[in-house]
RNA sequence: GGUCUGGUAGUUCAGUUGGUUAGAAUGCCUGCCUGUCACGCAGGAGGUCGCGGGUUCGAGUCCCGUCCAGACCGCCA
């Protein structure tokens, strides 16, 4: 390293250096001052090395000045590394330290508001206000640092394959469809805006027709929605798309990409296939579109068998369906009380839940002490069809079918998660395919497109198109991991009329149509190649593959569960001067928000 | 837009039924300490109990409003 600053890094050095003279620079981590001598842990980005200050070897005066260092001060020293006399083999330079010739203090620092330590006494909020002191520390310094690694992977990877990274434009044009739009004033026409891209969609596609074959991007996308622990209004996505390909390439490529990150990265060789499981499949056997596949416990659809004997409440009901806890019979009355009440919180929203023993020595239920018609028999073909065993406890959710299995797949969620199911060190990816092109909205009676609507239909269901829009499947397709979806993309509508008639079910005009994307449709027409391509949440995969949930302690600056960023104070108010340069006018302004 | 939880020392938190001088840990300051590494020991400083209003003889504690933070619902083609 040819720097005055330092001959090399604090957290490098090793029994392999010993005797030799190093200059050091760093942040002053820690003080143990035993009077007679005093240590220092010195930190830079790779680590920690302790200094140490003694009457014997250490320039008279320099333990006195090394008494006055506080916390984070900056400094450089020259020294000479030696064996310690105590080791200490929690660490890498534990068996070595720096007997200290030389200091000089590079720059002094106020006390810290929180300790600058793998479990800091901060909180979330003083963090980030302070960002740039909790980035020093070593959680997130090396998530920051995996980050950086996971994209080197992928431009690696992607460009090897013959994908080239093409930069697409921020300063955009809203669509009202879908999620909400930040919109940017424009100056030079006023009263007129540009919006941040949601996603570079439409331009990766113009790319296509471009030529460019295969692209990627490593991109930032905006979404002015509101927040969750997942959830950024800002946020990276992993953006590619490929020409000449169908759903089968796009999947095997993307599936390498995957294995190549999980073996490069964890050390996670995985052989097989990634499995695949259709969309309807994913939701009667795990109530999600994106399951966590790590564990059992499907759901069982028993409507058949639990109607037609005289029970009006499975007998109004369109479904009825169970899980099965293993060794849930021992569970107390308190328990189940207690399970009961959970899926009846408003996050889930079940009516009620029912539940049957099944302990060996007979049957106990919710059900059979009160209602005549469950015999001991019912409960036998209940169990064959359900699969449970000698101790186990099936719990029972009833209604609307999709509602139903959503709340049963939330409730199997949690129990995985009470039984440490789930196991942290494993990867489960999956494929959910065979998505419908269209979602009902029930009350407005209106399709909505189910994942964009340049998504192509599936060429077996082109004639149902016009027929039943409903029943369509979309070449359409996600990337699942752990119960998280990372990706999902689809084959493109690469024809001017398909994408005119998708356009339409959707509920636009053509002239509509026309004004919003007119410029792809009229690119359609000069010869666009069939094409298609995914998205990975950049952010989300980062932290899953850390086993977090929250992305926030990936991402270096990060916004709020507001939007809000504490730490530079954004958003903020304008001059005057640039809101009238813009032609706008101001109405309604939150004036309690500055403070 | 909504629901819930929280806001007390620099920081993380405790604070009983409303009742005398609001506590602990850590950090900070001072002193001691011949091998520490979450060093140890002794002492010290440090509080507008988020803000505003109300009830009360009396409010950190109860009520109303408000701001902030977090989790969730709606939302996220």
């Amino acid at each position: 390293m040819n720097s005055i600053y330092r001959t090399q890094y604090c957290g490098t050095l090793t029994k392999k250096h010993i005797g030799e003279k190093v200059v050091l620079s760093g942040w002053v981590s820690k003080i143990r001052d035993k009077g007679f001598l005093l240590w220092i842990d010195l930190r830079d980005r790779e680590g920690i090395v302790q200094l140490v200050f003694d009457g014997k070897h250490t320039p008279q005066g320099l333990l006195e000045r090394a008494r006055n260092l506080q916390r984070e001060f900056v400094i450089q020293i020259e020294g000479t590394v030696v064996e310690r006399e105590a080791k200490n083999p929690k660490i890498s330079t534990g068996d070595i330290e720096i007997v200290v010739t030389a200091m000089t203090i590079l720059n002094e620092s106020k006390t810290p508001p929180f300790t600058i330590e793998e479990n800091t006494d901060g909180g979330e909020e003083l963090r980030m206000q302070y960002r740039y002191l909790d980035i020093r520390r070593v959680p997130i310094k090396e998530n920051l640092l995996f980050r950086h690694k996971l994209t080197m992977e992928v431009r690696k990877f992607l460009s090897d394959v013959g994908f080239i990274e093409v930069e697409t434009p921020y300063l955009i044009k809203s669509t009202p469809e879908g999620a909400e739009d930040f919109i940017v004033p424009s100056r030079v026409d006023k009263g007129m805006f540009y919006a941040l891209p949601q996603s570079p969609q439409t331009f990766k596609q113009l790319l296509m027709v471009g030529g460019m074959d295969k692209y990627f991007q490593i991109v930032k996308c905006f979404r002015d929605e509101d927040f969750r622990a997942d959830r950024q209004p800002e946020f990276t996505q992993i953006d590619c798309e490929m020409s000449f390909v169908n759903q089968e390439e796009v999947l095997s490529q993307f599936e390498a990409l995957l294995k190549h990150l999980l073996k490069t990265l964890k050390g996670i060789e995985i052989v097989d296939a990634i499995p695949r499981i259709s969309y309807a499949d994913a939701m009667d056997n795990y109530g999600s579109d994106k399951p966590d596949i790590r564990f059992d416990m499907q759901l069982k659809d028993i409507t058949d068998i639990a109607q037609g004997r005289g029970f009006n409440l499975f007998d109004t009901q369109e479904y009825v369906g169970g899980i099965v806890i293993p060794n849930g019979a021992e569970y107390s009355r308190k328990q189940i009380d207690e399970l009961i009440d959970w899926v009846k919180r408003p996050q889930v929203g079940a009516k009620g839940m029912i539940w049957v023993k099944f302990t060996g020595k007979g049957v106990t239920s919710s059900i059979n002490k009160y209602f005549e018609p469950f015999e001991e028999k019912d409960f036998s073909i209940w169990r064959e069809k359900t699969g449970a065993k000698d101790g186990d406890l099936v719990l029972i959710l009833v209604g609307p079918k999709e509602q139903t299995q959503t709340q049963l797949g939330v409730l199997r969620m949690e129990m995985g998660r009470r039984l440490v199911l789930r196991n942290p060190e494993e990867f489960a990816p999956l494929w959910v395919v065979d998505f419908p092109l269209f979602s009902k909205d029930e009350e407005t009676n209106h399709f909505h497109a189910m994942h964009h609507p340049f998504t192509a239909p599936k060429e077996e269901d082109m004639s149902l198109l016009k027929s039943a829009p409903e029943k369509v499947k979309a070449s359409a397709y996600d990337l699942v991991l752990n119960g998280h979806e990372i990706g999902g993309g689809s084959i493109r509508i690469h024809r001017k009329k398909l994408q005119q008639e998708v356009f339409k079910l959707l509920g636009f005009t053509p002239e509509e149509a026309q004004s919003q994307f007119g410029f792809l449709m009229d690119a359609f027409q000069y010869g666009a190649p069939p094409h298609g391509g995914i998205a990975l949440g950049l952010d989300r995969l980062v932290a899953l593959l850390c086993g977090k949930e929250s992305i926030r302690d990936f991402i270096a600056f990060p916004k709020n569960n507001s939007g809000r960023d504490t730490m530079i104070k954004a958003p903020s108010f304008v001059e005057e001067s640039q809101i009238k340069k813009r032609g706008l006018v101001i109405t309604e302004i939150n004036d309690e928000a500055e403070e």
